[in-house]
DNA sequence: AGTGGCTCCTGAGCGC
DNA sequence: TGCGCTCAGGAGCCAC
């Protein structure tokens, strides 16, 4: 499933083919899945890209006439450039057309959004309004770290996942985070010492940057914009391990639920 | 206000 | 071989 490091990876590459591409036209089989409608796409028309920016798992395509396209893929999403219309791949559900070249969003569960905004109304309307700071952001240091995190009730796991905390943290790079400092999912956040704090910060920067080297975690959905896989899964300790034996002790990793979401660790690393 | 649970959706994997 | 069940899950929504 795309997380920050996924949604990089496919904004990069956009960024490096869509760029002075003026928009055309848009299709689709999935109308609901589009805000406000297919008609509003009218007013870029013509438009030229200037830039396409990631806000975490949101992927924003800025026009130059003040209008912004917003994509989240959700679970099975995937953007995938081609220079003819569907070019073979399989889920499409809705294509963009520019001026020699298609943009496709295949999307097998059609969980994923489209938002076509004015600048000044796009983030309210997509969501990203709500997003809390940015892993990489230069403010986001250890101590603002522990100010959003260090009271709230609840999982550590559950906090990493509250996209109005830190945004673009999901389900694999959450269990590899906890993994890296040592700590069990189900943990009480109020229960964590500085150290651990400390431990956790380290561990989600980790994880995360260790899936931008990799250019992201592949196992059946994520693919890049050319349809290539990303190598992170090569990498992970605990996400998509459970019944294997820990890279670390040789223990059996444990899979349970904790938040209401599929949780992988080891009962002898993390504490 | 915060939280837990449901919902959207489709395919993979499994047991029988 | 094939059917039916369960699971996967980001985020919005609702009831409490």
């Amino acid at each position: 499933m795309p997380e920050l490091p996924e949604v990089q990876t496919i904004t990069d590459d956009l960024n490096k083919v869509l760029t002075g591409k003026k928009f055309l036209s848009i299709e689709t089989e999935v109308p609901d899945s589009i805000y406000p409608s297919m008609d509003f796409f009218k007013y870029i028309k013509g438009k030229k890209i200037l830039s396409i920016k990631r806000r975490g798992k949101y992927i924003s395509i800025f026009f130059e006439n003040d209008f912004v396209l917003t994509i989240h893929l959700r679970m099975s999403g995937r953007l995938l450039i081609s220079r003819d219309s569907y070019g073979g791949i399989n889920y499409v559900r809705t294509v963009f057309k520019f001026d020699g070249i298609y943009l496709n969003f295949a999307d097998m569960r059609k969980f994923g959004r489209i938002w076509l905004s004015r600048s000044e109304d796009y983030e309210n309307d997509t969501g990203i309004s709500g997003l809390g700071i940015e892993p990489f952001d230069e403010k986001f240091n250890f101590e603002y770290f522990t100010g959003i995190i260090g009271q709230k009730k609840g999982s550590v796991k559950k906090n990493l996942l509250d996209q109005s905390l830190i945004a673009g943290i999901g389900n694999i790079y959450a269990d590899e985070a906890l993994f890296y400092s040592g700590i069990l999912p189900s943990r009480e956040i109020k229960s964590l010492k500085k150290n651990e704090l400390l431990s956790l910060y380290n561990g989600i920067l980790k994880s995360l940057n260790q899936g931008l080297r990799n250019r992201g975690t592949s196992f059946s959905d994520f693919h890049d914009t050319r349809g290539k896989k990303g190598t992170n899964q090569e990498t992970l300790f605990v996400y998509g391990r459970a019944g294997k034996k820990c890279l670390n002790c040789e223990s059996q990793i444990i899979k349970t639920k904790v938040a209401g979401r599929g949780t992988a660790f080891c009962q002898i690393c993390q504490k």
